[in-house]
DNA sequence: CGTTGAGTTGACCATCGTCAACAGGAGTGG
DNA sequence: CCACTCCTGTTGACGATGGTCAACTCAACG
């Protein structure tokens, strides 16, 4: 499980050559979705002043657990895998962020679980310490910081108790569609659900094997509940997965 | 799984004679421990002027998931079990609160899980919307019930990756080794862990059966790992249970 | 002294994990 | 261009962990 090598990417981000020249923040496309909406025009342009574009590979790492979180990231395209390491390198993936996601939302002085880019990444970058300090003058912006977390509580509680106490069919059911949903607002509504993601991490997201996942996504195509696609699977019988999903 | 019924408490809270005439906030027991601390004594007061004491009976309902959230919790004494359940009657409980712990942090329009009281529980209730008005005079106050939810939230991972990840006798040792700690903030270190929850609340937060739980309860005090005691156990040999409930 | 409900224990079994083989695509070098 | 490796994903055979079902103990309570 998790045996390959990965290069760090947060030491040297690529230049990302045009992150930061092509459009700023007024721009951005996932301004709306992200923390920024909570922000007038004039503090966006203050924020934009504090942050640093920086984007990385596949297979990067962003960050590791307990490493002291120097830098908060807001996710403005591709896929991160959030997750935490047993000691006999067991892995549990904790979430996926998608375009729009904030990470170090807790401002904690540490990272509480590893990240790593699945896709290519792009992020807005700030120093914890300036964006912290930024937050203070900004009640309505630590607000929306808070629902966010809460918002991540939510999903973190939906997400025990399917993996206390659901099935395989159904913990895979489920991931497809809430992927599907949390798409949705990235991307607009589809029934084709890209899965940029391997199998294991896939795994590693629902507490199972790679066989299992692989076994009962087989299974759901055999029995035309979808079709596997490249990189994705497409939503077939729609009324079976929601009620797989249910709850 | 869980076909008792239950009284419902909340609309008829019990009088509970000295909850406030006993004390006000400044003497209360878990002021440090909870939200509280982040309050002077002025702030403090004008706190208290918004708060109705209420207990519950063991068993009895303090709200239900989906629920609007017309009033926010803070714990002052006994355990609540947190919860969700599938349509179907499965269960997870996402969440023991403690004396000192807060019900309502998101501070959203509807309760994201169910709450019931396990022992006798004494709470210091407030309006929702008094309370979040309250908080957007104290940024410093909110800036607590982010620290709370954050750390929840590293909670709610935890748990994650114990339900994704750990064997049955890794679950148990977990739960009690961190229960133990919990209680350590409250009522000071021991290694007498009190288990005021049934085998039935142990199974639905661990993601397993009563039965697991029990034999593996009675596996481990056949070991000598531990003792059980009435509404407990007494941790015996914590080397080997820090060992199986490690990171 | 019977009833009830929680907890324990045993026998059996199913779901999912383990181990192994294989397929197919991408990249590499002769 | 082809052979080769490497990696991911799929499939099959088998087995173990933990679930199911049922019986039993025991304490609390009337």
């Amino acid at each position: 499980m998790m045996s390959c090598e990965q290069a760090r990417g947060a030491d040297t981000p690529s230049p990302c050559p045009h992150a930061r020249s092509r459009e700023g923040c007024v721009d951005c496309k996932v301004r709306l979705l992200s923390i920024c909406a909570a922000l007038d025009a004039g503090e966006l342009c203050e924020l934009e002043s504090l942050s640093h574009p920086a984007c990385f590979e596949p297979r990067t790492t962003l960050f590791l657990q307990d490493e002291p979180a120097e830098i908060v990231y807001n996710v403005t395209d591709g896929v991160v895998r959030l997750y935490r390491l047993l000691p006999d390198g067991r892995r549990q993936i904790v979430g996926f962020a998608l375009p729009g996601d904030f990470l170090g939302l807790s401002m904690a002085d540490r990272f509480g679980f590893s990240a790593d880019a699945v896709t290519r990444v792009t992020t807005c970058r700030f120093p914890r310490e300036v964006f912290s300090a930024f937050v203070d003058t900004k009640p309505h912006l630590l607000r929306r910081l808070h629902e966010f977390a809460s918002h991540e509580l939510s999903l973190a509680q939906d997400q025990m108790v399917l993996l206390g106490r659901r099935t395989a069919e159904e913990k895979v059911a489920s991931f497809l569609m809430s992927l599907r949903d949390r798409w949705a607002r990235v991307t607009g509504a589809s029934v084709t659900v890209p899965l940029p993601m391997g199998r294991q991490d896939i795994a590693d997201f629902l507490g199972l094997t790679i066989e299992t996942v692989s076994r009962t996504l087989t299974r759901l195509a055999r029995e035309r509940a979808l079709l596997i696609v490249p990189d994705g699977v497409r939503l077939l019988d729609l009324p079976r997965l929601e009620r797989l999903a249910v709850a």
